[in-house]
DNA sequence: TTGAAAAGCAATCAATTACTCACAAATGAT
DNA sequence: ATCATTTGTGAGTAATTGATTGCTTTTCAA
C-alpha cells in the first residue's frame, strides 16, 4: 500500500482528476469511480477526503472562483480608465477560460444547478459578485465619460455576462475546437459601439 | 383498464409531459417512472409508445425546434427592412421562449449534450440552420445598407445567438423569474449601436 | 521503539432506474 | 360477434453508483 500523499495533497489531487474529466467525459461519466481511477486510488478511499460527492463538486467551484477571481479581480478596482479596464477583463478572461476548460463544464453547468440546490447556491453567490463588481466598474465609466451617459451599468452588466456566458457555452458544447482567447478582440470591437459615449 | 387513447396521441401526452417535467424538476429527476405518473400511465407502458428514453429526449427536441421554426422562420425570409426583420425575429423568439419554458431545459442543456452524441447531433443541426438562416439575413441587410458595411455576417450571428442563449440560460437559472419578452426591447436597443450604419 | 491516528482497500449495501417479459384487457376491422 | 392487433400492467432483471464497514498498512510524534 502506497500512502505518500498527505489529506490536502490528496484532496487536491481529486479535485484536480475531477476538473481533468469533466473536460474529457462531461459530467455524466463523473463517479467516484472514474475520480478514484484517475487518482490512483481506490473508489472508498475518496471518501477519506471528501464527506460527499457533491462536497467534491463544491471544492471545485470554490476552486474555480477563486482562481477566477485572481486573473481578473485586479481589473475591477485597479487604476486606469475603465474602458480599459473593461477591455482587459474581457481578455484576460476569456484568456483564463480558454485555459480552464472545466469553468463552462462545472460552473455554467445546468445540471450541478437543478441537481443541488446547495451548489446552485454556491454558483449564484460567485456570479452576483461578479455581477456586482462589473456594475460598478460600468458605473465608473460612465461617471468619467468613457462609456454613453445614457449607459444603464445594470442592464449592460446583464448584457456582457449573457454574451460572454453564451460565447463559452458554445465553445464547450463544440468541443472547444476553437480558441476562446482570438475571440476576444473581435468580440470587443463588437461591442464598444452599443457601450461608447 | 382504460386505453382511451391512440398511439399518437400518447406519444403527444408523453412529450408534453417531459416538457413540463423538465421546467419543474429539471433533468435530474425526469425519469421514465416521473413521466409515466405525470401521463396517467405504468412505466413499462412508456416503452410501448417510444424505443428508449433518449427516443423520447429526441421527439422532445424535434417538436420544440419544429414549433420555434414555425414562429421565427417568416422572419428569415420575410419581405420587408433586414433591421426590422431581425428586431420582429428577437422580439418573438424571446416571447416563443417565455412561454416554452422547456427550451432551456432541454435544448441548451449541456447534459444531454454530453450524455447522447446523437441527439447532441440533432440539436447541432438545427443550431447550425438557425445559424444559417441568421448569416443571411445579416447579408442581405449589409446589401440594403440598414446594417454597418463593414459588418461581419458569419461573426454577427455567433454574437447574436451568444447573446441569446446566454440571457436565456440566465433567465432559466434563476427559474423563470423575470419576464424574458419584456426583455427583448432594451436587448435591442443595447445592440443596435453595433449593427448600425 | 511504539502506539494512536491517518490513509488505504476489498467487500458489500442500498437505492435508483432503464428496460424486459408474460399475460390481461381493450379496440376495431371484418 | 370475433379475433388479431394494440395498449396496458405487475413483477422482475441487470446495471450503475454513492456511501458504509471492518480490517490492514503506513505515518509520525512522544
Amino acid at each position: 500500500m502506497i500512502m505518500g500523499k498527505s489529506h490536502e495533497e490528496r484532496r487536491q489531487e481529486i479535485i484536480e482528476a475531477t476538473m481533468a474529466l469533466s473536460v474529457e467525459k462531461g459530467l455524466k461519466k463523473l463517479t467516484t469511480q472514474a475520480i478514484a481511477d484517475r487518482v490512483g486510488i481506490a473508489q472508498p478511499t475518496i471518501f477519506r477526503h471528501f464527506k460527499s460527492r457533491d462536497e467534491i463538486f463544491g471544492a471545485v467551484i470554490s476552486w474555480v472562483g477563486e482562481s477566477l477571481f485572481k486573473v481578473v479581480g485586479g481589473f475591477f478596482t485597479g487604476s486606469g480608465p475603465a474602458d480599459e479596464r473593461l477591455h482587459q477583463l474581457i481578455l484576460n478572461q476569456l484568456a483564463f477560460m480558454n485555459r480552464q476548460r472545466a469553468i463552462p463544464r462545472v460552473l455554467f453547468s445546468d445540471r450541478l444547478h437543478l441537481e443541488s440546490p446547495k451548489l446552485k447556491a454556491v454558483v449564484q453567490k460567485m456570479m452576483d459578485g461578479y455581477a456586482r463588481s462589473l456594475i460598478r466598474l460600468l458605473e465608473e465609466g460612465v461617471a468619467e465619460g468613457v462609456f454613453r451617459q445614457d449607459l444603464d451599468p445594470e442592464q449592460t452588466a446583464r448584457y456582457l455576462v449573457a454574451m460572454i456566458q453564451g460565447l463559452v457555452m458554445r465553445w464547450s458544447v463544440y468541443e472547444f475546437n476553437f480558441s476562446l482567447e482570438d475571440e476576444a478582440e473581435p468580440l470587443w470591437r463588437f461591442l464598444w459601439p452599443s457601450l461608447k459615449p
